[in-house]
RNA sequence: GGCGGUGUAGCUCAGCUGGUUAGAGCACACGACUCAUAAUCGUGGAGUCGGCGGUUCAAGUCCGCCCACCGCCA
């Protein structure tokens, strides 16, 4: 019997266009689903898009459409994306399909029918401009921090979903199974989650309201929310509970996730599952994130990175081959434009691609394209034993969710060719029987290196084949030494798999130049407009309950208060603080710090040995007075 | 505040259940080689393994406290 592998990503919401957060998870989902496929598993792959919720219905009107026209669009985009990056995926679902609308219904009218959904009254703060209920925390000053309006107390009716009833389930089985969630550090955080009550789930909109889901198969007054209609999608693309597909798939499910969405797959979905008695997924494999410079990109840092755009620029076996081997999965990654160029040269450019160049002109040159088995001699068995070990650890590290490690033991092994071949110097051989020795060995630790690699290059490393003379291989075709025909041809000609890439080559000084502080772009006199700068007086100040460096101030901003907490607690003492005027900048949003909401910030110089100092005006101005 | 993670050579990181003089890549210096994409190969230097204390014959590796950064929760 053959072993199964069901890999899926999230589906994506369609709110966003593909940005790199999608490709980095999609990109490690593909080489999971890659390297099991290579490795003689019967492997399915599922993306998709999640196109149902208010927030669509708004994108939608906003940009003039009707909503499934906007998801169609959006939709098609991810799939372009994926085509961009040679994501392999078997299936894609989109929830606005009839097939997943089908499932959706069915499973929550056998829930329902258990009793595990039952209808309630839920009160809130209703807003009114962003058509939505706020929580207490979101508001500001009791008004909602967007519109500045009070909410009103609404009533309004949900079904919800007793996730409370399964969370003692969840506990025990995650305890019972350490390898449910991984890695381990996410486990813990899901445990400590499932430490206190979780409460029930609200799992519907009335109608009235939001019209664009999935409507309850019992009361078409609602429609199904979020979550449960997009979870579903990982069994609803398989055809449950009778396609063939989910009885094959469902068994072996691993779920790749990032972190941001660890709560509703964590606790959510085997809850939802365990309700519907279904067989739990095997595996949730949570990703960290990319930071730029190390730090979390964002529109306003201008430091986003562009997958799409990298792709374009060195292809995307280049991107997916950085992505994978440089960030450690499940936690935070580094990532920038520098670093990829230099892993390409390093890694690909010089020592695999240089590789197979200096190979393949010795195979042509001194044997006219002929390869001739030959028995290892000596040096040659070091070379076929680290070959025969090869494979095993590129599965343990892969079972490990160790990508960036499987791809380095590669990489090591390509490197111990290139000191191979300097060892034994096949232009320096005289006997035509022990040269062919050296390059049949090289060739077959090539042969190797090529499928091993290609789940995270399947371009290149079919390129690197065909260079080769070789065809489409498979784990099992690679794991016994001597798989290359005796008098097998190389072909004469090919291109350089891994052009090196020219870097704008900074001098010394240069390089020193990009570490003083960048020159501020200019900007339009409109752009600066939009600050509402305002002198404000300080009234109260205290430390922040819960930061060492913060403090919570309270200003005057001429009759308005505000509340503002800023990093200053180490620059100033409270008490010092009170009583001068400083500069506020006021139509910053709201945000909340550490669990106090802060509503602008103050204006502060730093020094060069990092002191702040707050901005005063120089003569006696009233608070609330404008800046300009 | 509670829980968790991270902190190892200039930089990016490996170090499993504790065991010989702590490793790799990049970068730097010198050397070898010339089949090769100015490439490859070798040698070299540097690290109080965040800090303090403890357990042990033996601790990056276990325990306690502390520091820095990050995440989750409240």
């Amino acid at each position: 019997m053959t072993k199964t592998f069901y890999v899926t990503t999230p589906i994506y919401y369609v709110n966003a266009e593909p940005h790199i957060g999608h490709a980095y998870t999609t990109i490690n989902a593909d080489f999971l689903a890659r390297w099991h496929r290579l490795d003689g598993y019967d492997t399915f792959f599922l993306t998709g898009t999640d196109e149902h919720g208010e927030k669509i219905a708004q994108a939608a009107a906003r940009a003039g459409k009707a909503p499934q026209q906007f998801v169609d669009e959006v939709s098609a985009k991810f799939k372009n994306a994926w085509e961009i990056l040679h994501i392999s995926y078997d299936d894609f679902i989109r929830t606005t399909e009839p097939r997943h609308k089908k499932v959706v219904q069915r499973y929550l009218q056998e829930i329902y029918d258990r009793g595990d959904i039952y209808y309630g009254e839920y009160e809130g703060l209703y807003c009114v401009g962003c058509e939505r209920f706020l929580t207490e925390k979101e508001l500001v000053d009791g008004k909602c921090p967007d519109h500045g309006v009070e909410p009103e107390r609404r009533h309004e009716g949900n079904y919800f979903f007793k996730m409370e009833k399964y969370r003692a389930w969840l506990r025990d089985h995650i305890n019972k199974n350490p390898d449910f969630i991984r890695p381990e550090r996410y486990r813990n955080e899901v445990l400590s989650i499932l430490s206190e009550p979780i409460g029930d789930l609200s799992i519907s909109r009335p109608k009235s309201r939001v019209s664009w889901g999935i409507e309850l198969p019992w009361d078409p007054d609602h429609v199904t929310y979020v979550w449960f209609d997009a979870l579903l999608n990982y069994i609803s693309a398989l055809g449950y509970p009778d396609g063939e597909r989910y009885k094959k798939y469902w068994p072996a499910a691993q779920h790749m996730i990032g972190k941001d969405i660890l709560k509703t797959h964590a606790v959510f979905w085997p809850t939802m599952l365990k309700a519907g008695e279904v067989e739990v997924y095997k595996h949730l494999n949570v990703g960290g994130h990319l930071l730029a410079e190390g730090r979390k990109m964002s529109k306003s840092l201008g430091n986003v990175i562009d997958p799409f755009e990298w792709s374009e620029k060195y292809g995307p076996d280049a991107v997916r081959y950085y992505l994978l081997k440089e960030t450690p999965y499940g936690l935070d990654g580094v990532v920038s434009e520098e670093g990829l160029i230099e892993r390409y040269n390093a890694d690909l450019a010089n020592d695999l691609g240089n590789l197979l160049q200096r190979v393949r002109t010795m195979v042509l040159k001194y044997s006219g394209g002929v390869l001739r088995r030959r028995e290892p001699g000596e040096t040659e068995s070091a070379v076929v034993r680290e070959a025969a070990a090869l494979p095993g650890r590129i599965r343990g590290h892969v079972q490990a969710l160790k990508f960036n490690q499987a791809l380095e033991a590669v990489l090591a092994f390509v490197r111990s060719l290139n000191r191979y071949i300097n060892e034994r110097a096949p232009w320096k051989i005289q006997d035509p029987e022990d040269r062919e020795r050296v390059l049949y060995t090289a060739v077959e630790g090539l042969r190797l290196a090529s499928v091993l690699l290609e789940p995270a290059m399947p371009v290149k490393m079919a390129e690197l084949r065909t260079t080769l003379g070789f065809e489409t291989l498979t784990v099992a075709d690679v794991e016994g030494w001597g798989g290359t025909p005796d008098g097998h041809r190389i072909p004469a000609d090919a291109a350089i798999l891994f052009p090196k890439i020219e870097q704008a080559r900074t001098s010394g000084d240069a390089g020193k130049l990009k570490a003083e502080p960048e020159a501020t772009a200019p900007v339009a006199y409109e752009d600066f407009a939009k600050l509402d700068l305002r002198v404000a007086e300080v009234k109260s100040v205290e430390k922040h309950p819960n930061a060492d460096r913060l403090l919570v101030i309270k200003l005057d901003v001429g009759g308005e208060e505000r509340t503002v907490v800023g990093g200053l607690a180490e620059h100033y003492r409270p008490e010092e603080l009170v009583g001068r005027r400083v500069v506020l900048l006021a139509n910053l949003k709201p945000r909340k710090l550490r669990g106090v909401v802060s509503h602008g910030m103050l204006l502060a110089a730093e020094g060069a040995d990092g002191t702040l100092a707050l901005l005063e005006p120089g003569r006696e101005v009233e608070p609330g007075s404008k800046i300009s």
